[in-house]
DNA sequence: AAAAAGTAATGACATTCGTCACCCCCAACT
DNA sequence: AGTTGGGGGTGACGAATGTCATTACTTTTT
């Protein structure tokens, strides 16, 4: 008996990369790549008229982001299968990811070998849940506070006190604050460090 | 008469990306993918004892750069063509991959079909110029001297004035004069818009 | 009803950062 | 022989940053 191959559909915004990934996948005999974006609104267009099992999106996408199309995604087509491909082991991502509706989380790290293996996996209705994100988000959950993630962001842009203060309509003294206290949990000497751990972590 | 296929070498941090780029290298007959690394320390150890025509290598990596790669591959084996891969079309890489001595200078969002044409047009002697990218380079040449360019990457890394400069073995003051100036040239209000500035030219 | 936690602000203080003037040395031009 | 420019440095000064104590109000939790 013949198997129907896996429609697949890819997102990734660099087009070189984007046709490795198909090369990577047409390899393999029970797949098949249906469609192929560059961005989540051309992705949106596209897959209105395309019939697909599994969606591969890449998170990191100019304009609308990956997790948006994947929350949009499963809202319109909660059947469609969703495996994200990332580059950073951000907790956050991580469980932004799972409750859009993501079936797997799949990180550039990985040996290629395990992005088909994924696609098989979710497309009979399995999940992918790699245990060391699901650990690192127990371990550490986001220590901020929204005024403090919001500070530190722009802080991590280069601007000063007072270009935050006017920016969220706050004195500059809070925001000295704000930071203050986000420098003390995050254990950093200065806000540039401090913005530069809390990106590492997804949490800003 | 049969040609010899070009033996490539692979660099990518990736091992997903890594992974799909062999796969599309593999579909083309005149090119073998004779070895592959994830790092330019791998890539330096597993070079020496491979024939290798054509080395192909990300900019971005973990470690020491395919810049730097790129430098210690063209002093050894002046023969061996380099095209450089990578995300940015940052006008200061493109500079210091030229003089680095890459024959073709390739962005990941170029179409996946012009990988295979740069290889064989570098193993041909040829060489892939981007006019926008020789254009950008004209227009903003990097304005930071070494120094600058040393000690405002490690102030972008979270590091005081002191941590630099026990660091880079300076006195504290020539540090800070060192990112004054750099502050200056890049008309930037801090460090850390300085920092973000120079990264985005490719400059640091 | 009380405790805990987030938001918002002020004032005081020490430290770090950024600027500037000025110094020396040395190599490369012209 | 003299200017120019990069490398390396010092001291001084004001501005920005980071710390801390303290106050006040609100919401959530127990």
């Amino acid at each position: 008996m013949t198997v129907q191959p896996i429609r697949v559909f890819l997102v990734e915004d660099q087009a070189m990369v984007l046709g490795a990934l198909v090369a990577l996948l047409e390899r393999e005999d029970d797949i098949d790549v249906v469609g192929r974006a560059t961005s989540a609104e051309e992705a949106i267009t596209l897959l209105e008229d395309t019939a697909v099992d599994v969606l591969l999106t890449d998170i990191e996408l100019p304009g609308e982001s990956g997790l948006d199309l994947a929350e949009r995604v499963h809202a319109r087509s909660p059947g469609m299968r969703i495996v994200m491909l990332t580059t950073f082991g951000r907790a956050g991502y991580f469980e932004r990811a799972m409750s859009a509706g993501a079936s797997a989380y799949i990180l550039k790290d990985s040996p290629a070998s395990e992005l088909a293996a994924a696609i098989r996996t979710v497309h009979s209705g399995g999940r992918i849940i790699d245990p060391e994100l699901v650990a690192a988000s127990w371990a550490s959950p986001n220590p901020l506070t929204d005024r403090e993630r919001q500070c530190l962001k722009l802080a991590g842009d280069g601007l000063s006190n007072s270009d935050i203060a006017e920016k969220v309509f706050l004195s500059e003294g809070t925001v000295r604050n704000y930071l203050s206290s986000a420098l003390s949990k995050l254990n950093a000497g200065n806000r540039t460090e401090a913005a530069r751990l809390a990106q590492q972590n997804g949490w800003i």
